[in-house]
Formats: structure tokens, sequence, C-alpha cells
DNA sequence: AACATAGGGAGAGACG
DNA sequence: ACGTCTCTCCCTATGT
């Protein structure tokens, strides 16, 4: 059972004038990256960098070759960060035993009429978020939307959405794994070298997101791990080992948390 | 050997 | 009817 659910923050001044300053300087570095080769620096080597910490820091999407998108500072982000306002709370939103807001992780269902077709990156976000999937996928981190298929039953989900696009043959893990690839062309989600293993766009993954249904405020969120849902990063390196930056995508979360990590948690 | 990954290429089906 | 998009299906090759 997967069950974890969302965590809402609320950052006071002091937190948001230190990590504007450590957002600036992660820009910076992150731009003198991208603007070199594609060979990065050894300290920004290591996955579990920001596997290890609680805080998922969201930065800018505007790295993803996303050209239309503003480069924001961390103050004009800022303007963004709100805990959940007086005013009317989502459905789906309800108290935690501390009292703070959590997110019960269904957003809410789209209407009928003029409903397009359900995507497949659109399912296994959905898949992620479904109980009863979660032996066939699951979360690696949340907080950066990489997820990974269990091998022992990535079929099942595989027939799963074959049956639900109403496909004549079975759907196969590896017909649906040739519909991923295709996705790191388009962009929506991007392979991870590490087994199994996937990552979403975080422009996608934002609009995919419980969050996004709250309109333009972005919610800074901790994954709340229960029971034994939570993949854990110690796991992860037990089982592969050192996961390696592929992708500037992978170093500017690496760079981030490397930044943000020490004063937030 | 088995499994995972990668990608070419043709075609199906929905949609505008 | 046509073009485009998003897979779907099958295939071969390579890596782990």
């Amino acid at each position: 059972m997967n069950t974890g659910f969302f965590q809402i923050y609320k950052m006071s001044c002091t937190d948001q004038d230190i990590l504007s300053q450590q957002f600036q300087d992660a820009n910076e570095v992150i731009q003198q990256h991208s603007d070199s080769s594609q060979h990065y620096q050894p300290e920004y080597n290591n996955y579990e960098n920001f596997n290890n910490h609680q805080m998922h820091f969201r930065p800018n999407p505007n790295y993803y070759s996303v050209p239309e998108a503003p480069i924001l500072s961390w103050n004009e982000m800022s303007n963004w960060v709100h805990t959940i306002p007086g005013g009317p709370v989502p459905h789906n939103f309800t108290s935690s035993p501390e009292n703070q807001l959590v997110y019960s992780a269904f957003p809410p269902p789209r209407s009928g009429k003029g409903r397009k077709k359900l995507r497949l990156y659109e399912y296994l976000h959905e898949s992620l978020y479904d109980t009863n999937m979660s032996d066939s996928i699951q979360w690696v981190d949340k907080g950066n939307g990489t997820f990974q298929f269990v091998s022992k039953y990535k079929e099942k989900l595989a027939e799963r959405w074959g049956k639900r696009k109403g496909n004549r043959k079975t759907m196969t893990y590896q017909k649906m794994a040739r519909a991923l690839r295709n996705y790191s062309r388009t962009g929506e989600i991007i392979k991870i070298r590490r087994k199994l293993t996937y990552q979403f766009n975080p422009v996608v993954l934002q609009r995919l997101n419980p969050a996004h249904a709250l309109g333009r405020e972005t919610v800074y969120y901790q994954y709340i791990p229960t029971e034994q849902g939570y993949y854990n990063a110690d796991n992860w390196q037990n089982t592969y080992g050192n996961y390696t930056c592929e992708t500037e995508y992978d170093l500017n979360y690496s760079v981030i948390q490397s930044h943000v990590s020490n004063d937030c948690v």
C-alpha cells in the first residue's frame, strides 16, 4: 500500500530570504553548467543528493527547454508561495493530526464532455496515486517526479493501460516502454539511467500535480511516507549502486538541493 | 541466458 | 478527404 500524502509548508520570511540568495546562487551554477559542455562536475554527480532530504524544492521549470516560460527569481516565485488561504479549501483537503492541511492525493475528476484522449503519461501519473497499482509502479522521488516500474508486476500495469485504451491486442511493458521512449523526444517524460526508472518533466508534473488544482498557487510540499509505501533512497543505492547525473535536468535538481537542503529540513 | 534498453519503421485510430 | 498526433506493433541490436 502506498498511501502517502502531501504536507503543505508555510515558509517564514527568514526562510525565504535565505532561499532567495541560495536560489540565485544555484541559478548561477545552473547557467554556468548550461553554457558549458555536457560534462558535469563530480560534486553534482550523486543522485542521492536530492533523494536524501525531506524538503523538495521546486525551481523554475525554464531549464527544461521551455522558451516561453519566464525565468523567475526566488522573490518572484515567493509571491506564489502560500499556505492554503483562509478562503475556500478544496474538497480534497483535510486537517492532519498536527492540524496542518494535507492533500488526499487524487485530483478532482475532469468533466466528461470535450475530454481529450487519455495520454500514457497521464495514466502513469494516475497510477502512481492508485494504491491498487502500487505493486506495479512507485514513486522513487515524488518531489522531482521520478518513478519506477516494479519488475515483477510491470506487465500488469501495461495490460491495464492497454485495456483502458481499448486495444485489441494485449499491451506489454515492452510496447509501453516504446511509447515512453517517444516521450523523451517530446519531453513529457525522460528516461533515467536506472533500471525501469523514468522522470516526469517538471512542467508536466506541475500540471498533473494536485497542487495544480489550486490554480496559480505554488504549494511546497513534503511527501510523508506511510507503511512501506516510499521507496527508500538507501535501498535504491544498495540495489543499483550510485546513480550518475546524465541530464541537465538531473543536474539542476542536484545543485539546487545542495544549496537549500541544510537550511530547510 | 534472461532481461532491459534503444530506436527504426510502418500502420492504426482519433481528432481537427 | 487529408494531415497531424499519439501511440501500437514488430523488429533488430546492444547493454547489463
